[in-house]
DNA sequence: TGTACATCAGTGAACGCGCGTTCACTGATGTAC
DNA sequence: TGTACATCAGTGAACGCGCGTTCACTGATGTAC
């Protein structure tokens, strides 16, 4: 990120097809502030958010330690954005795994393929969702526990809309959403975590995640 | 913890009952070893143990920073430490929960009330343990997630002596058990977070929790 | 198109602070005689 | 029981380090004319 003439510091990516040599100031700002947040959550891999250092996040990026606030006020306002990213990637999951069929099992079936999809493309939100989920008192774990409640409560609605639950209470319904949520994000820390990682261990995570939904699935058949 | 003359400093609960005045030194060096893991652990209510500073949890035990030393070689000893007293809380849950009953519905109401009362018994270790759990790569994180999962093998035995579960595969009890464990601590967790704190709000809390575990029970009635 | 000025992302020195750890020490407790 | 010595939990000064944050700055990019 150090300031060069144009074009002289180029990086590889920077070549590709039909790139524009003016960089423009704005793209510049924009391309540092991603670097940040990329730098933090690959830390994030490793630590709990509350254990960051803004001078770490900072050298991985390139950047100088006091640049930081060109682009946050606070460590915290960065880990709300990357919070803000990784609820996206599970609304969009969610929104990807609607529709997925109307029997129970195939639903477990095809939303557990669809789970794995977005785990391995966005391993790092998941874990980072996962952990500060339980991480404390901070501002991001406690906007985490609330996004993840309010995802919880887009799933249920999305619930009500099977035949056998229909009819179910609100508060059961909710019960069963936290359950699924829950379960759907231990099973992509399992898969982000296994090592060594192959087709075949992939694969024995899925079967018992989709075991544990289907087994959900028949405790909701036989419920009330 | 400061050293003072025998009996001059002695603290309220030194009167009660046949105190013997005659503090040995072992018995002093026991107190402040005891007096570092409760400080430890009233820290942990609100961080990470990754968190924690070494110098914060003398300070309120009372001790000069140095002191520390006298007692752990590290802050990670003292964490696994935790983490054992943590554990043995667990287990003596498991065992007060045994032979609860026979019919699953009695079992997961016997459950949730001896899951409560171990709660509110150890809040401090419950946090510590779900918190931990997903706490990263640190050596105490590390040893939870150990610990747990040998915990899960455990309850998986004793599942397997439910008349319905006798002939489940191994890898299907597991997947049972995982969500149990996972189940009773995120609850425990909601007992604990949750504020204002009233019976009322226990009694919902733990009617759901029952569900949650008789929901699972009835999917596992029609399983296979 | 060329020139003069404004903007602002990134710089680097400097600050005060809390951290973990070292070390030689103190003085009450414990023990040997 | 009394005395002389050993033990060792707790002390306090000192260290070097990385931290977040401040500030005046630089110089390429952007804009007005």
């Amino acid at each position: 990120m150090r300031q060069v003439a144009p074009g002289s510091g180029r990086k590889i990516d920077d070549m590709s097809a039909e790139s524009a040599k003016p960089v423009s100031r704005q793209e510049r700002k924009q391309r540092t502030r991603q670097a940040l947040l990329d730098a933090a959550l690959a830390q994030l891999a490793d630590h709990p958010f509350a254990v960051l250092s803004l001078r770490e996040v900072t050298k991985q990026a390139d950047i100088v330690p006091t640049a930081f606030y060109r682009h946050f006020v606070s460590m915290d306002e960065l880990g709300l954005v990357l919070l803000g990213e990784s609820m996206a990637v599970l609304h969009r999951m969610l929104e990807a795994a609607r529709d997925s069929g109307t029997e129970f099992d195939e639903v477990a079936h095809n939303v557990v393929r669809t789970l794995h999809e977005y785990t391995r493309a966005h391993e790092a939100h998941f874990r980072f969702l996962t952990r500060e989920r339980h991480g404390g008192a901070g501002a991001v774990p406690q906007a985490a526990r609330t996004e993840l409640r309010m995802f919880a409560g887009d799933l249920a609605v999305d619930l009500a809309r099977f035949d056998c639950l229909r009819r179910w209470r609100t508060d059961d319904l909710r019960m069963l959403a936290d359950m699924i949520v829950t379960m759907l994000l231990s099973t992509a820390v399992e898969l982000i975590e296994t090592a060594p990682r192959s087709a075949e261990s992939d694969e024995q995570i899925l079967g018992v995640a989709e075991n544990r939904l289907k087994l959900i699935a028949r405790g909701a058949e036989h419920w009330g």
